[in-house]
This record gives structure tokens, sequence and C-alpha cells, in this order.
DNA sequence: CTAAGGACCTGTCGGC
DNA sequence: TGCCGACAGGTCCTTA
């Protein structure tokens, strides 16, 4: 499952492939994603078309094209990858976009969690107008989080993982950074320091941009849409180590649940 | 308004 | 081997 990384890897994996290259077709053979996907605008607007840019919010991959902009989100299971012509269609292959150069953008997600969704104006559609700052750009600082974080007795586990507080840090990232900085993933979020805001700020653009420069945490098979696994998870210090050894102190790794998400973390290293 | 719980869906793994 | 429950990278919506 893709986290921002991921998704950051998947873009840079397929835009150069699919840049103005001459759109042919659209075949939608699953439309019951996380919302149902519009095929009638999708077949519509595509064809004959071309993509002219990408980018990404948060975990949304923005697919531009000259008259409006196709949305798309991984969810927990998703993939989107290039694939040539003929390329057997195997389970959960949901959305084929092919090009006339007989490439495929070939969309594949078992959970069904992602979406693929079109937009005039994507940053006034709903699911994206509300999005917190970008955790990379410079609106997301320390002075920020304390200030939003005042009055709030949320875990700060969950509070960073609030895609309204900050877009896009998912449940390895945020447990990573939490050990990183030294606090405990159920502290109240009022209950932290600024100065423990900065290092989790610190804390969070490094693994980002870590894992990015890496390409992507390897989870089960994620693979970027060059089809090339991602090395990070070898990085990972807490998540997924329940029981192992902290790897400052030595002392077992916890688990706890928080909002209903595993959360490890070190009760020695981690206040 | 805040915080917590439920929902969506399939695959995999461990225990018996 | 087979069955069953727990759990998995996300995040929006509903409820209290």
């Amino acid at each position: 499952m893709p986290e921002l990384p991921e998704v950051e890897t998947t873009l840079r994996g397929i835009e150069p492939h699919i840049i103005n290259v001459q759109i042919d077709n659209i075949i939608v053979r699953q439309p019951q994603l996380r919302w149902k996907v519009p095929v009638t605008k999708l077949k519509k607007n595509l064809p004959e078309s071309r993509f002219r840019s990408i980018n990404r919010r948060a975990k949304y991959l923005f697919l531009n094209l000259n008259k409006g902009t196709l949305i798309v989100h991984l969810g927990m299971s998703g993939s989107l990858r290039l694939v040539e012509k003929n390329t057997k269609v195997e389970k959960h292959d949901h959305i084929d976009i092919i090009f006339k150069n007989d490439h495929i953008l070939r969309y594949n997600d078992p959970r069904r969690f992602g979406s693929f969704l079109w937009a005039q104006d994507p940053d006034k559609h709903p699911l994206i107008k509300n999005l917190g700052p970008e955790p990379l750009g410079n609106e997301f600082n320390a002075l920020y989080l304390s200030e939003l974080a005042r009055n709030k007795s949320v875990a700060i586990k969950n509070f960073i993982m609030n895609s309204k507080v900050v877009a896009g840090i998912g449940n390895i990232y945020a447990s990573e950074a939490l050990f990183e900085s030294g606090i405990k993933p159920d502290r109240e979020s009022r209950a932290v320091k600024l100065n423990e805001f900065e290092s989790l700020v610190t804390n969070i653009r490094k693994l980002l941009n870590k894992s990015i420069k890496n390409g992507g945490t390897t989870l089960r098979d994620f693979v970027g849409g060059d089809g090339k696994p991602g090395y990070f998870k070898q990085e990972l210090k807490v998540y997924g180590r329940t029981g192992e050894p902290c790897m400052k102190c030595k002392k077992p790794l916890i688990n706890i649940n928080i909002g209903q998400r595993s959360s490890v973390f070190c009760k020695v290293c981690q206040k």
C-alpha cells in the first residue's frame, strides 16, 4: 500500500512515458472503487486527448488534460503501472488507459479502496479542497502544528495522520517519525511541546525524502510505475517490528491500538 | 466543534 | 489440509 513516497514513486515512474502521448481509449472493468468511477465522463474526455502534466497532492495523483483532471488515489492496495499492449489481464486489473503508441496505463487494486475521479478544477474538488498542507511544503511547520494542537486531546499519532492537519502521513511514517522524535504515539496532542513539534516536522520530512529517494517502501509486493520494487523497508525502525528489540535501547517494542490502527513504539525511548 | 467508531473490500497468515 | 478470525499500507462518513 502506497504511502506518500510510493505515490511519488509512481508519478515519477509513469510521467515520462505518458505525457503528451495521445490516448486511444479507456476500459473500466470494475467501476466500484471507493467512489463509483465516472465511466461516461472518462470515456467522453480521455480518448483522443493527452495528459499534459502530472502532479501529486497528498496521496492523490492529478493527471491533467487540457479540459480537466483525472484524479487517482491508490487506496490501500492500488498500483498504477505501464504495460505493453496484449499484456495478460490479471485479477483486479480494474482500469486500462490505452495510448496510441500501444502502451497501457493499468490500474490494479485488490481491495478497491482507491479512486478514479474526474474534475474540471481538482483543487476545488470536495475531497481535495479541505486537505491540510503538504508535509514537504513550507506551510507545514512546528508553529502551525503547535497552534492547531493547542486544545486537542486526540492522540498525537492520530493528529498527524489527520489529512486536514497535514496531508498524506500514513501509519508507517507517523509511527517512524514519532519514534525518531521520542514522542509516545498516544500522548495528547496538546501536551506536545513546540521543540518536539520541530523535531517531528524535521523527521517527517527526512523520512519521506529518504523513502522517495529510495523508490518507496516495499511492503508485500509494491512496485512503482516502472515495475521496480522499493528499497526502504529495511530502514523501518518500529513499524512491523512488534516484540523485536528497539534499535536504540534494545528493549522489546510495544504494539498498541490507536484509532484502530496498530502503533508500534518503544516504551523507554518514547515519552 | 471534537473524538471515536464504522464502513468499504480482498488477500494472507497463524492457530487449531 | 481446511476453516476461522485477525489483520493489512487509507480515509471518509456517521454517531455521540
